[in-house]
RNA sequence: GGGUAGAUACCCAAGUGGCCAAAGGGGGCUGACUGUAAAUCAGCUGUCGUACGACUUCGGAGGUUCGAAUCCUUCUCUACCCA
């Protein structure tokens, strides 16, 4: 492990921590929202846009980039930081999600998964080795273990695929050669307290400079996702960050990070963007296509401030979406960017602040009290 | 003035005796979306009703028929052609 992967503590208020993470494109303060940027941009979003809104860390993924245009062509371009002018850090995911996403076009055996391409059909195939190689073509600062994210609920299945992802980890461990670059392991479990324990040992037994807990919020409820992290929070350990891979709203942001989370994903503010939804900061969505906001002079939120907040009514939004006009898929995009980063920053001033407890009350589910 | 074609729901448009409250689009309204095969998907869209259903509709009026958006007569309007 390299220097430039020490997480620091800053603070910690109950089980909720502020911290940093040095990555070799500066440093990440902790709690973090990473906006998602599949094919290499977060869509409709520029990075002068996500600069505005003070974005750091972002996510982008090893299946896409490697099937258009290709990690060896990024690599020839200069890497991913370069290509896709986000000179700040970038974590890649591993390609594991997609073998559960698109189970149906999927063949998993114990060396890897055979898959078709989405695009045109073709056959690929993934191991643990041909996902890091892929990510260290892309040049990411923090890349994901090669996992299998299963049916939450099917016990046998679960259990199964969790085995197979400790299997898969030590070769992803083996198989990695860049050293500026932070591999982390992948806690699977499903919603089972044992298999989430088992899980959490295993892949925390690995010197590694940051773990993720994968496979939640894909169907469970929000009881079982607070279960799990109670299993599982006690078992990570305290001078690593703890990343909850796809997650979430300001309501999961702020009860995760009340269990220790310190980095989230989620392409729910930008697809939410696309499809007319905005968060609320406090909790709950508006649907901005909705009749109710035609001549509704408002901004979105009156207490947001981000650009979309600061220039236009609720009425000139719903206008975009109605019309599909693709600059209302971008302001709402940041709407729904800035809220997620926004609440990341305050919470992080609250931890420091020791006011965490008071700060989150408004946001905390009944089975989190 | 004569001829031909046409008039279907918010719009376009199928339907030419019963299976038609009427296909399909569009538009409109509503909902869903959590490590992105998603600027996507789903539902509703004559009126009343949760629903079974009831009622009113296919340019107007009248007729034929057990039964008409569909056949006949006539009127109105539209488009094109000939004077």
């Amino acid at each position: 492990m390299t220097k430039s992967f020490q997480y620091h503590l800053d603070a910690t208020d109950g089980a909720a921590r502020a911290g940093r993470f040095e990555t070799p494109h500066g440093v990440i303060e902790t709690p973090i929202f990473a906006p998602v940027g599949t094919a290499a941009t977060v869509k409709s979003i520029t990075p002068a846009q996500l600069h505005e809104m003070g974005a750091s860390l972002i996510l982008s993924n090893t299946y896409h980039l490697y099937l258009r245009p290709g990690d060896k062509l990024v690599a020839e371009m200069g890497g991913l930081h370069k290509f896709m002018n986000w000179p700040n850090p970038i974590l890649t995911d591993s390609g594991g999600f997609q073998v559960f996403s698109q189970s149906e076009n999927n063949k998993i055996d114990d060396d890897g998964v055979t898959f078709k391409s989405h695009i045109d059909g073709s056959s690929h195939r993934f191991t643990p080795e041909s996902s890091i190689k892929i990510q260290e073509n892309l040049g990411a600062d923090i890349i994901m273990a090669f996992d299998e994210c299963a049916d939450p609920y099917d016990k046998k299945y679960v259990k199964s695929a969790m085995d197979r992802t400790h299997r898969w980890l030590d070769r992803c461990i083996i198989a990695k050669t860049r050293e500026d670059q932070a591999l982390f392991g992948i806690v699977q479990g499903g919603i089972f307290d044992d298999l989430r324990a088992e899980s959490a040992a295993y892949v925390t037994s690995k010197d590694l400079p940051g773990f993720a807990i994968g496979g939640l919020s894909v169907g469970e409820t929000k009881e079982e996702m607070m279960s799990v992290l109670n299993a599982v929070m006690p078992l990570m350990p305290e001078n690593k960050p703890r990343y909850l891979m796809g997650v979430g709203t300001p309501e999961d942001l702020v009860n995760c990070v009340s269990k220790g989370i310190d980095i989230f994903d989620c392409v729910l503010p930008t697809r939410l963007g696309r499809n007319r939804s905005v968060f609320l900061r406090q909790g709950g969505r508006l649907n901005m296509r909705n009749l109710k906001f035609a001549k509704d002079s408002n901004p979105i939120d009156q207490e947001c401030t981000c650009y979309t907040c600061q220039n236009f009514s609720r009425a000139y939004l719903r206008h975009l979406m109605v019309c599909k006009e693709m600059t209302g898929a971008t302001l709402l995009s940041i709407h729904n960017i800035h809220t997620l980063l926004q609440l990341a920053r305050d919470m992080r001033k609250a931890i420091v602040n020791g006011e965490f407890e008071e700060f989150s009350q408004p946001w905390l589910w009944e089975v989190n009290k």
